[in-house]
DNA sequence: AATACAAATATTATCGTTATTTCGTTGCCG
DNA sequence: CGGCAACGAAATAACGATAATATTTGTATT
């Protein structure tokens, strides 16, 4: 089984693997928003001890996929068409900024592991939503890899995992297939390896809002 | 003994004490960048078990103030001069967003508690560092608290936070005396109080890049 | 309806295991 | 003969599991 945001194969600490098979089941609300996340419950499922699951779980407070109830455990973050809209904002704003600073210090590392990044996406089978979600977010991430800014990439892409759950909550079939987003990746590609900046963010807004204002209506 | 970032009076669980208390000390630069953080060492001195530590640990790596080694432990976070610079190009740029869309939003009880924030900031001890950091952060983050995007928030936050240790491993007293910080500060609030977004944000970022000019040569 | 008791559950501490690091010894080369 | 390097063993420290404690919640009885 692929997990659409990083590999959970690499049992590097077992913190690290309850962490990330957490983080995937939330994204992809197999675990839906409000539930409450019981400690005893997760230890037998994810056949660990207690530690490694309250560790995990800590770590996804900080990310904003769990809340943390005073003494009394854990749950799954809510979800809210105003969140939505927060998220879709912030994003717009913030990977815009970043991408311009990744146009800025472009070099030709970056445009070749962009393009890599591109074409693997492309490549993968779009009906492996998992699978086709893992190359999305590398792609997009590799927009912004060059900007220089850990913290602000380590920003942009907490706000995209927040925002891929929303489109998994929303179901997600329908709103890849309905729109040509192949061309809009392409129109992102073909600006940002010509340094075109300011058509480079349209073309991303675009299709950040594109998607958005698809969304926006099928959420809550 | 104030805090200069939170009140660690409230003992709700041992996790959160350990937390504060650690952050804390990290901020302030009583723990050094580089610093291992010994389990064993840190439960002794906070009278506590290992969990609560670890747990804590796993929070402040989340907030960027400590590393993580793979199976070899913690230790705080490190410094440079280039990260010092990210973060205040960050805050920059993060910050008139927020300041933007607080204007745009605010109202009377926006106003007042601004106001007051301010009130209190002139009126601690500026001897005591500490408690002035909680008073100033507090006006800071008043500024912003009408923008409406809890997310971004939490953002500013973290890289308040960031720069405060930089001010700390700076030598505190120095960087305020020499300048006049209350006139900046007196600036920013009479134009947010008069909502001219444009005038807050230039002084804002005056404010930002007199310290950080300041502080960069001392940085590293 | 309120209080008390019981069951469940989060939280914390202790203990055992595993992995990494450091120090010592030995062997080889200069 | 002396020094350096590499291998190995012991110590140290993180990691994980289990047990004990405290808080909360639900239920039952007064």
């Amino acid at each position: 089984m692929d997990k659409p945001v990083e590999d959970t194969a690499s049992p590097q600490s077992s913190t690290r693997r309850v962490y990330l098979t957490l983080r995937n089941d939330i994204i992809t609300g197999q675990i839906p928003p409000g539930e409450r996340l019981k400690i005893d419950v997760l230890k037998v499922a994810l056949d660990t001890g207690a530690s490694p699951v309250r560790e995990a779980l800590s770590l996804l407070t900080s990310d904003q996929l769990v809340d943390r109830l005073d003494q009394r455990g854990f749950r799954v973050a809510a979800t809210s068409r105003a969140q939505f809209q927060e998220i879709l904002n912030l994003r717009c704003n913030l990977e815009e900024l970043a991408l311009r600073d990744s146009l800025a210090n472009a070099d030709t590392a970056w445009e070749d592991a962009l393009v890599l990044a591109h074409h693997h996406m492309n490549k993968a089978d779009r009906n492996d939503v998992d699978a086709y979600e893992v190359h999305h977010k590398r792609f997009h991430m590799a927009l912004l890899a060059a900007c220089g800014s850990p913290i602000l990439l380590r920003f942009c892409s907490q706000l995209y995992d927040l925002n891929v759950r929303y489109r998994y909550l929303a179901g997600r079939a329908k709103s890849y297939s309905r729109r040509n987003v192949e061309a809009e990746h392409r129109a992102i590609l073909d600006a940002a390896v010509s340094r075109d900046m300011d058509m480079a963010c349209t073309s991303l807004m675009d299709h950040y809002r594109k998607t958005g204002a698809f969304l926006a209506e099928q959420v809550d």
